[in-house]
DNA sequence: CCTCCCTGTGGAACCGTTTGCGTTCCTGGA
DNA sequence: TCCAGGAACGCAAACGGTTCCACAGGGAGG
């Protein structure tokens, strides 16, 4: 059928071994040998069985990236594509292949990371972001298998993971709006168990909190990652007998949602209401007005979580590596917020 | 090291061969023993290792998705995100893996689809579109390797492939501005090379000369799939001494990039320029004016390509498959082309 | 001149499964 | 009673590589 090893050791008259060794590269094989084999290889299209090398290397140089359980939903997000694309091209340069799989269920999600460690078809696994309990991490931890976490586990927090600094963050755009003179500041956040709301939510507070400003429950309100979550927060807000002058709001779809309801009842941004967002995700430079939006460096997250990952695959023995890694944030100011409230307190 | 079907033959006194039958549901075998068997398995935590199966039974029950060549740039758009997913999903269902590879330069990419079917990693590849004349489709077939076109091939018709109507599509979506009374409308196309830039165009031209209306070599811009490409194509269109009352543009994100350079200008949609998008990703409706956008049922051109190329994988004798899957389009329509402009000729 | 070591290569076992071919035991029909 | 044939299972050879060990030949050092 195909050709293997051993067709190329016959027509180059050496021995299998000797091919194999040109193959890594071995040295003490002679210069020629090395060459009459190459030039074999060549002629006779030869590719070595990923299969059969990795049964015995018991290694096969590919990663799984698991998506997050409602992937139906949530991938749709600009945000799964930017770090998947991280995570691909760093896999890809060092020479890994990366494997998706998505599961229904949590349990699915079981499942198929062990089917796919267990089954040694991927050497780890990349998780996109992690609920606060999370069995897959469960799982993964006490089977020992390399994996890293894309966010952070407030169980395990010596877990390998590459994630921003989610409080200072939010600390920072929550800042940016009091510096312009709001002092009245709503937040719109993502669903309660996922640890990066919570994050976020602290760095709201801290900020207020620091500059002696109230910090309202009624100015705070939960939602999915969907624009839905923004339209009804909007409607919301905007039904409030007191109404917050800014918004700080976990992701850019979600703000899309919000201006989407302000503009349908005729309210204007940034002069009734400034916005600053999370992700900067291209749709936040594009929407009308374009929005303020946090940089997260998410090709970065993916990039870096793919490095790490495969760092400790390679070096597993050395436990000296580097167990956190964070990842730089940065606030992009457009249309959205630039306007300060006239004072009435 | 890790558990294997000998351990498992080992503690069930059995053979390692009848632990593998056991495994494939062969009959056979007893009741009993396939019981104590499964029991055993469960017991260790038995998963069979997927390499050295594949490497046995030749198949790998994996496919590979080959991202288009500037993935890094063209990875942005929430049009792969959705085909991925389709893909991912149907593949899942299927028992099969997914694997995402992309390449640098047209050349990587046949080293990178080379390597991974010649080497037996996956069974199969799914191309997200082809550009006139592309190696990889060369490739694929000359090495009879089973794979699945998302578009079409001009140079190999029978290929198989799933894609939409294109000419048509673009057809309705021009009737549809002709039906509301314009009579000057131009084309926001894609890059030159792209087979859809042309079909679209076709259909375009097809529905002007069908009504008698005028057909301008300067009412169509070419450009990438990027905003930029509308803001240029915006401000090329917006500067002609005569003007289109409307505009069929290729995808959502130009359209974005069309929308927002008007808005700079201060020109309103619909009332100085309608326009008619294609793909209806969620930024379509989520932009201000929402904009009119043809549905051409993305995941499920991802769905269908993972099915049909999983089904060409398993039933490799039979030739009565299915070689063209056409994805029915719809229109979307929203506000940013219900206006009808005021007749001036 | 004789070891010793080093270079370059071949031989064979092994990685964890699958599967064709036997073998054993049992049942039933002639 | 004898034997055919089927049910249940074991043996061993692949699948395509890697790698340990052995070994031949040649140069260097004693």
């Amino acid at each position: 059928m195909s050709v293997t090893i051993k067709d190329v050791a016959k027509k180059a008259g050496v021995s299998p071994s000797t091919v194999s060794r040109v193959l890594s590269n071995n040295t003490r094989i002679s210069r020629e040998t090395s060459q009459k084999v190459r030039d074999v290889m060549e002629e006779l299209g030869y590719h070595p069985n990923i299969m059969a090398k990795s049964l015995v290397s018991r290694t096969t140089e590919s990663i799984c990236v698991i998506l997050p359980k409602p992937a139906e939903e949530l991938f749709l997000n600009l945000f799964f594509m930017e770090l998947i694309r991280g995570i691909v091209t760093q896999a890809n340069r060092s020479g890994y292949d990366v494997l998706i799989s998505s599961g229904g269920s949590e349990q699915e999600e079981v499942e198929a990371v062990s089917r796919l460690l267990k089954g040694k078809r991927v050497d780890g696994a990349i998780l996109l972001y992690s609920r606060r309990d999370d069995q897959v991490v469960e799982f993964l931890k006490k089977n020992q298998f390399p994996f890293v976490l894309i966010g952070r586990s407030e169980k395990y927090p010596d877990i390998l993971s590459v994630d921003n600094d989610n409080v200072q963050a939010a600390y920072d755009a929550t800042k940016h709006l009091i510096s312009l003179g709001h002092r009245r500041i709503g937040f719109v956040s993502g669903p309660p168990n996922h640890i990066v709301s919570r994050d976020r939510l602290k760095g709201y507070t801290n900020a207020l909190e620091e500059s002696g400003l109230e910090m309202r429950r009624d100015w705070i309100v939960e939602g999915e990652f969907l624009q839905e979550s923004g339209y009804r927060a909007m409607s919301f807000f905007m039904n409030l007998p007191e109404r917050p002058t800014a918004l700080v709001v976990m992701d850019d779809f979600v703000s899309l949602g919000v201006l989407r309801g302000l503009h349908e009842l005729g309210y204007k941004v940034p002069e009734d209401l400034c916005i600053v967002s999370f992700n900067n995700l291209s749709i936040s430079e594009l929407a009308s007005p374009p929005v303020s939006s946090m940089d997260i460096g998410i090709y970065n997250l993916g990039y870096t979580a793919s490095q790490a990952l495969i760092q400790s695959i390679q070096h597993d023995g050395e436990k000296n590596l580097q167990e956190r890694y964070i990842i730089p944030h940065r606030l992009v100011i457009r249309e959205s917020s630039v306007y300060t409230p006239p004072k009435q307190n």
